[in-house]
DNA sequence: TCAAGGTATATGACGCGTCATTCAATGACA
DNA sequence: TGTCATTGAATGACGCGTCATATACCTTGA
């Protein structure tokens, strides 16, 4: 193995190791804090940026790598704990709208305050 | 939301991307053309590494992100693709030894090829 | 206005990783 | 030597993400 191509392996592992470290901290914290998980706080995020403009599932799966599919499920469990609400559009029947309940935007608030202090102590 | 703040995010949002979008294309790669997934992948690398020093499940456990129990179930299913066997060791009857097969040691060093281009390729 | 194709979301089967637990083997120490 | 704690690994239940679909709705064009 050629010595980039050594190079560039301990790079990878590297930023593995790094993102591993830091999501998985994250998502310890918020489980146990505010019992959701990262993918939850990160829609929770999204929604709570957009909420000028009323924010559609579709716009959520532009702006994460989660598949469409694992948005709708996670819009479940936040919906489910009362966090989030869909609500139907006039204009296309076959959209929806999110907005963060009152516990939504609370929790949120708490949370991101979390979230914000463990990026920073994990990204150098 | 502070300015710093915000920059965190995006920063953490651009690490979050580079990983997926690395992780993600290494693994249908892999996935295609090896019919292995990048978590395989990697033991065989870690394995294939250690190749001189015979090389327990318990160092892999210490080498990679993964649990002891996933590290356990992927040792699993490339035994069964034939591609890495355990051996068990006399010096203590818990520990086994890890040794890639013929045929892993020959997939290893072809998917090894891909993996590096992908690699060099993503990261910038 | 109607068919054909496209779009927004939901759903079910499936694979994989994690946690908790289990089991066997080892070590420590009286 | 006999207990008790510890260690290496495997296993089963479970949660979550993905893929392939389904469903409802919309749009286009003849």
């Amino acid at each position: 193995m050629a010595t980039t191509d050594r190079q560039l392996v301990e790079q990878w592992r590297s930023i593995q190791d790094a993102y591993f470290r830091t999501s998985c901290a994250i998502d310890r914290a918020l489980e146990a804090k505010f019992d959701i998980g990262l993918n939850e706080f990160e829609i929770l995020d999204l929604v709570a940026e957009s909420s000028e403009t009323a924010c559609r599932m579709k716009a959520l799966g532009e702006r994460t790598p989660m598949t469409q599919s694992a948005v709708s499920k996670v819009v479940d469990r936040l919906e489910k704990a009362g966090l989030l609400a869909r609500h139907s559009c006039a204009d296309d029947r076959r959209s929806l709208f999110l907005e963060l309940t009152a516990a939504g935007r609370k929790l949120h608030e708490q949370a991101a305050v979390e979230h914000r202090a463990l990026l920073k102590e994990n990204l150098s």
